[in-house]
DNA sequence: ACACCGATCTGAACGGCGTCAAGATGATCT
DNA sequence: AGATCATCTTGACGCCGTTCAGATCGGTGT
């Protein structure tokens, strides 16, 4: 149910209007794809007026980036997952990869405001790189845990940063409607992700890391 | 000088609206970047209408579409360019990788646009694996002319896609703010850059393909 | 109990956007 | 010269992000 039908009975002062609005947000995602994410839509769509919003956010890059915010909690989440799935430290950067590309494929309107976001101002999400549940710390630790005691820190920050282009890159461009052949000749859709990341050296367990 | 500034002493009939449309968009995507990049200012800019665009272009999108495929065409021949520069066979798809990196990093708006339009429509560009000159079918040839005997061409196909993925993520991340420590560790944009691609398996010269 | 105040929300407005229909213009062909 | 047709302009529509004055409410101090 829209936030509109139950508008009638609610107070004048909402109580919680800003998750509301990013709860709206990300019901319009879903539902009707990133170009149908207007301010005015996201405020319809909680059922307030369109300036309403300009109470909770400065424009609407901000709330776009509390949705973006949402976003990279809930892939952090879902790498974690993986991570407890993976059955050895050597599988465990295929896993990662998998379920981050999965979950671009889960969540696509969402994955590009979170990178859109990004891209806006040339930075990684905040925290990304300090914050122990973010993906990025996940695999770097991972990285961390697999390099022998000769390789050095910068590399393993090298890697990190090779292993997340790639894996963006994958699920940008996974979705292509060219790729569909190869798809069904390697037997689906996880297959061909498994073997375009097995070409990538630090996906391969045995070699994770330039020596 | 800008069209509109010739506009006075043009014919009522432009003559080559469509290439002058094209140019104008360019233009402001360099000058001022992709968010200013509407069709009325494309409009403005060549010195025409709002609505004269229209009898040239269905909609905003295929303008860009057009202005996408001049981007790939300048970037296929940027990695040309990068191939008559390799000095073997060994270090080309590190020049490949670094010089696709490089072109995002100069026409960064432009870039933007090309990938745009292929998102919007879940399509690599036209053409992109059939015509010889494109750059993916450019990345695909030097990993044929690499690989053994023992190599299928399924794998061909994987490791191009591999790269592209690879070189695409790290266009789209190599500006971000926090990789500017790093870079000036290693020793400049350019060190960062074959950094990180060096620990992508596809980009090192003594194991291009997965045996 | 009550007045007040700050936070919250509305309504109306502005300029800019993409797009379209109707009409004006000019090159081209007979 | 006159007809034709692609090309371009004018004016309009609805939607957008944003701002601002004013209405409304919840909580605080007296």
């Amino acid at each position: 149910m829209s936030e509109a039908a139950i508008a009638e009975t609610r107070p004048y002062h909402h109580g919680d209007l800003r998750r509301a609005l990013v709860d709206a947000a990300r019901r319009i995602l879903e539902n009707e794809g990133p170009s149908a994410l207007s301010l005015r839509a996201v405020a319809r769509e909680a059922g307030v007026s369109p300036a309403a919003p300009y109470h909770h956010f400065k424009d609407k890059g901000e709330l776009l980036d509390a949705v973006a915010h949402v976003g990279w909690d809930m892939l952090g989440d879902c790498m974690t997952g993986a991570k407890a799935r993976a059955a050895d430290l050597a599988a465990l950067m295929t896993e990662i990869g998998v379920s981050y590309v999965q979950f671009s494929q889960q969540h696509p309107a969402l994955y590009r405001v979170m990178y859109d976001c990004s891209r806006d101002k040339d930075e990684l999400p905040e925290g990304m790189q300090d914050n122990e549940d973010s993906a990025y710390c996940l695999v770097r630790e991972t990285f961390r845990r697999v390099a022998g005691p000769e390789v050095q820190e910068v590399d393993i920050e090298l890697a990190t940063i090779a292993a997340w282009c790639a894996a963006h890159g994958l699920a940008e461009m996974s979705t292509f409607k060219q790729f569909e052949g190869l798809k069904e000749g390697l037997g689906g859709e996880e297959a061909f992700l498994r073997g375009v990341l097995g070409h990538l050296g630090m996906f391969q367990p045995s070699r994770p890391l330039k020596t």
